[in-house]
DNA sequence: TGAGAGTCAATAAT
DNA sequence: ATTATTGACTCTCA
């Protein structure tokens, strides 16, 4: 129950045109050269088959407004119950990885912020869902799976002849590869916790750094200037999403009102109509963002900080909150905070892990002196940032944001409000947890804004004709 | 050019 | 074994 007509609908509408499920088995790369469609709809039980990449793509397109939230909900019921495992339902069903198929049912987006691309997942999802047969036939790959899969696992133990390349990477012995020279493989980049860490506190005060800063903050970690780059467009992404689902969840009004001092009182902008309201189910545009109710008012507290100018970083948040988590033990002595004449700080040097960095002959990227003052504010950031860094104790957990159910159903309650003081004394890791994560949220939300003041200039200088609701 | 949306795919966690 | 996380890519769009 619960909204359903829409579905309903689409349903209908989907199962009209072509009968057999979804047909399309394509998935990714390769599309171009399409030849007529054909089709033949006949059978077809599995995706795979043919072409008719139509089909979906007009379903989508005239597909009603869909429930993301629900229809994820409901997949995830259906595979849990059923033991179906997320892989073959992505890799069979919707033509994605297991990963993605991991995100897409763990951070669903609303339909209206989808693209028609992105709600394609959804509508195989709605038109899976329709048919209990579905499970069915899933359930049956699923076997044939395990059975193939055993079946070559006999044979290989007893004939030991199985081929496969064995994994140890050293098989570069014949030359068909398809990429001949390239290097091994490609390393994956895995930023140590101290790089995400300042790396986290850079956005805090600049969602959208300048390419200078950019720069900076590459040579200061020691990292690759794309690699700063991906992280920042993945990072604001992933903020953005869990802002979304935020909005699904709480589906409503918090109005929290808590107690608090309201400080409210910012100078800009924020009236934000009371409405809080939560879905702005509106535009689709690239604009997008915005903020909720509650949460702009404690933002405008922590941006207020900036009352000033117009929009100038604000950092003082971040950095007070890392030096004040220090945990006293962790024996970090400084270290990066000297930066030598040059700026460049070297990323820490942990040990430990895997020492995952060193990119194989990257150098020093020429980036000498990064002195420019171009504008103070950029400088200041990126240098505060190494600052305060240090270390910490890692395993960030703090960053899920989101959470707090806001409002209402906030069980166990009380006491959000009460550690305001700031955390200034970092205990113990463990133990903080709730003020870590509040400060954490707090910052995030700062950022927040800061990302939305950002886009606000950047649309209004282009001079577009956007509908802005907050 | 740069931002955002979607994904992939390696690898961490469970 | 599965599922979750996340750096990098590919496409679009403006």
């Amino acid at each position: 129950m619960s909204s359903s007509e829409s579905v309903k609908s689409l349903t209908e509408l989907v199962q009209q045109p072509c009968p057999a499920i979804e047909t399309s088995k394509d998935g990714k790369s390769q599309e171009s050269s399409e030849p007529p469609a054909s089709e033949s709809q006949s059978t077809t039980p599995l995706p795979l088959s043919g072409h008719s990449a139509l089909s979906i793509q007009e379903l989508v397109a005239m597909s009603p407004e869909l429930d993301t939230y629900g229809i994820t909900k409901r997949v995830k019921e259906v595979l849990t119950d059923n033991n179906l495992g997320q892989r073959l339902f992505g890799e069979t069903i919707l033509g994605l990885t297991q990963g993605s198929v991991s995100d897409l049912l763990a951070r669903p987006k609303p339909w209206h912020k989808l693209s028609l691309k992105g709600r394609e997942p959804f509508v195989r999802m709605q038109l899976w869902l329709n048919d209990p047969n579905n499970v069915e036939k899933l359930m049956d790959m699923k076997r044939m799976e395990k059975k193939a899969y055993m079946k070559r696992r006999h044979s290989s133990v007893s004939d030991s002849q199985s081929c496969e390349s064995s994994s140890a990477g050293i098989d570069y012995s014949q030359g068909a590869s398809p990429q001949p020279q390239h290097q091994l493989k490609k390393p994956r980049v895995v930023l140590a916790p101290e790089e995400k860490e300042a790396l986290k506190r850079a956005y805090q005060q600049k969602p959208y750094p300048s390419p200078k800063t950019i720069e900076e903050l590459a040579t200061q970690l020691n990292l690759k200037t794309s690699t700063v780059i991906n992280w920042f467009h993945n990072y604001r992404s992933r903020i953005r999403r869990e802002l979304f689902i935020e909005e699904i969840q709480a589906g409503s009004q918090s109005q929290a009102g808590s107690s608090d001092s309201p400080s409210a009182r910012s100078s800009r902008a924020a009236h934000s109509s009371e409405g809080d309201s939560c879905d702005g189910v509106d535009a689709e545009g690239p604009p997008d963002g915005k903020p909720s109710g509650p949460e702009a008012d404690e933002l405008s507290s922590a941006a207020a900080k900036s009352q000033g100018g117009p929009a100038e970083p604000a950092f003082e948040a971040g950095e007070e909150a890392l030096r004040g988590a220090r945990p006293s033990e962790r024996a970090e002595p400084e270290s990066l905070e000297d930066t030598d004449d040059e700026g460049r700080l070297r990323a820490p040097r942990q040990s430990s892990p895997p020492a995952p960095q060193q990119r194989p002959g990257d150098a020093p990227e020429t980036l000498p002196n990064s002195a420019t003052e171009g504008d103070a504010s950029t400088s200041a950031a990126s240098t505060s940032v190494l600052t305060g860094e240090s270390s910490y104790k890692s395993k960030e957990s703090l960053e899920r944001i989101s959470s707090v159910p806001s409002t209402s159903s906030t069980p166990a309650a009380g006491s959000q409000k009460a550690n305001s003081l700031q955390s200034l004394f970092g205990f113990s890791e463990a133990a903080s947890s709730r003020n870590t994560r509040d400060s954490s949220l707090r910052k995030k939300k700062a950022a927040n804004l800061n990302n939305i003041i950002h886009r606000l200039e950047k649309a209004a200088s282009r001079e577009e004709a956007v509908e802005w609701e907050f």
